[in-house]
DNA sequence: GTCTATATTTGGATAGAC
DNA sequence: GTCTATCCAAATATAGAC
C-alpha cells in the first residue's frame, strides 16, 4: 500500500475551486492553488497528471455534483415554489451567499481552454433545464418554462457579479428571494 | 514638435478595452494587448508609463465615458420608457449585441488591483442611480426605484454571463427588451 | 513616439530523492 | 504521496537606439 494521503480529493476539489471561481482560469496561478490546497506544486501535478487543465476539469466536475444536489429538490413532489425555495437555500451555501462567484462566469472568459468553456456551457443547460422542468410542472407551458428558468439562471449569474462589483453580497440573497416567484408564477 | 501618434488615444483606449473586457484583469498579458493595440510593448509603456495598471484605469474611463453616453437618454424629456429603449440600442451597440463582456464583471475579479475594482464599483453605482432616477421620473417611489435599477443592472450583468456561457449572444437583446418595461412599470 | 534588445520575475511543468 | 530542486516559457518592465 502507498502512502496515505493528506488532503482527500473532495476537499482538494473545493479548495481549488474557490481559487479558480475567484480568479478565472488565467488567474488561476499554481502557486495559488498550491497555497490554497496545502500541497507543493509538484505534489498537485501527482494528482493531475496534466496540470492546470486536469484541475480545472475535475473542479467543474465536482462543480456539477454539488449543482445537481441544489436542484434535487426540483424533482421532488414538493410544491413547486417551496421546491424552487429549496434550491435557493444550497444556492445560497454554494455561493456563500454571494460572496463566491460562479464558474459559468469566472471559468468562461478568454483564456480557458474551450473544452473547460465547453463543459462550463453544458453545466448551464442542465440547469437551465432543470428549472424549466420546474416551471412545467408549476403549470408553465414548455416556451414559457424555458423563458423563466434561462431569466432565473440570469438573475443569478446577475447578482453575483453585481455583489462582487459593489462589495456588497446581500445582492444575491435578495435575488434568490425572488426566484420562486419568477419560476412558479 | 514630437513625432506623430500612429494611433489616437480613443482608438487606445478601445482596443485595450476589449482585451481587458474578455480576458480580465489578470488575463490580459502585455502581449496581447500590444497585439491589440499594434504597438510593441514598450510603447504602451511610453504611453502608459506605469503599466497594466495605468492602461486598466484608462480603459475604465473610458467606459466611463461610453456609459455617460449611454445613459444620456434618461436625462432628455424623453417618455421614460422610450429613454430607456434607447438607453438600450446604445447598449446594445457597446456590448456588441451580447458578445463582448463587461468590466463590471471580468474586471473585479481577484488579481485585479483593488483601486481597479473600486472604480468599476463606482461605475456600477453611477449606472444604478442614473437608472433609478429615470424610474423615479416614471413614478415609482425612491425605494422601488433603487429596487428596480439595481435588477436592471442585475440582469444586464446576468445576461452577458449566460450569453458566454451558452455561447448564444441572443439572450442579451432578450432582455434588454424586457428592461423598458423593468424600469418604468 | 516607436522600436529592438534585455533584465527580472512569475508561471507551468518535470526529475528524482525520500 | 510529498517534497526540494530545476527547467523552460511567458509575463512585466526597462534601457537605449533611431
Amino acid at each position: 500500500m502507498g502512502r496515505a494521503v493528506s488532503v482527500d480529493d473532495e476537499q482538494i476539489h473545493a479548495r481549488l475551486g474557490e481559487v479558480f471561481r475567484a480568479n478565472g482560469y488565467a488567474g488561476a496561478s499554481l502557486s495559488a492553488l498550491s497555497e490554497a490546497v496545502g500541497l507543493q506544486r509538484a505534489s498537485l501535478y501527482h494528482r493531475f497528471p496534466t496540470g492546470k487543465h486536469a484541475m480545472a476539469t475535475a473542479v467543474l466536475t465536482s462543480v456539477e455534483a454539488r449543482l445537481r444536489q441544489a436542484l434535487e429538490p426540483l424533482t421532488s413532489d414538493l410544491d413547486v415554489a417551496d421546491a424552487v425555495a429549496e434550491m435557493c437555500t444550497r444556492l445560497a451555501g454554494d455561493y456563500r451567499d454571494g460572496r463566491l462567484s460562479c464558474v459559468l462566469d469566472t471559468m468562461t472568459l478568454t483564456g480557458a481552454p474551450d473544452d473547460i468553456r465547453a463543459q462550463a456551457g453544458r453545466l448551464a443547460q442542465y440547469w437551465i433545464e432543470a428549472m424549466a422542468a420546474a416551471a412545467v410542472r408549476a403549470g408553465a407551458t414548455e416556451a414559457e418554462a424555458a423563458r423563466r428558468a434561462r431569466a432565473a439562471l440570469v438573475r443569478i449569474e446577475g447578482a453575483l457579479v453585481v455583489a462582487r462589483a459593489l462589495n456588497d453580497p446581500s445582492v444575491f440573497d435578495q435575488m434568490l428571494a425572488e426566484l420562486p416567484g419568477l419560476l412558479a408564477a
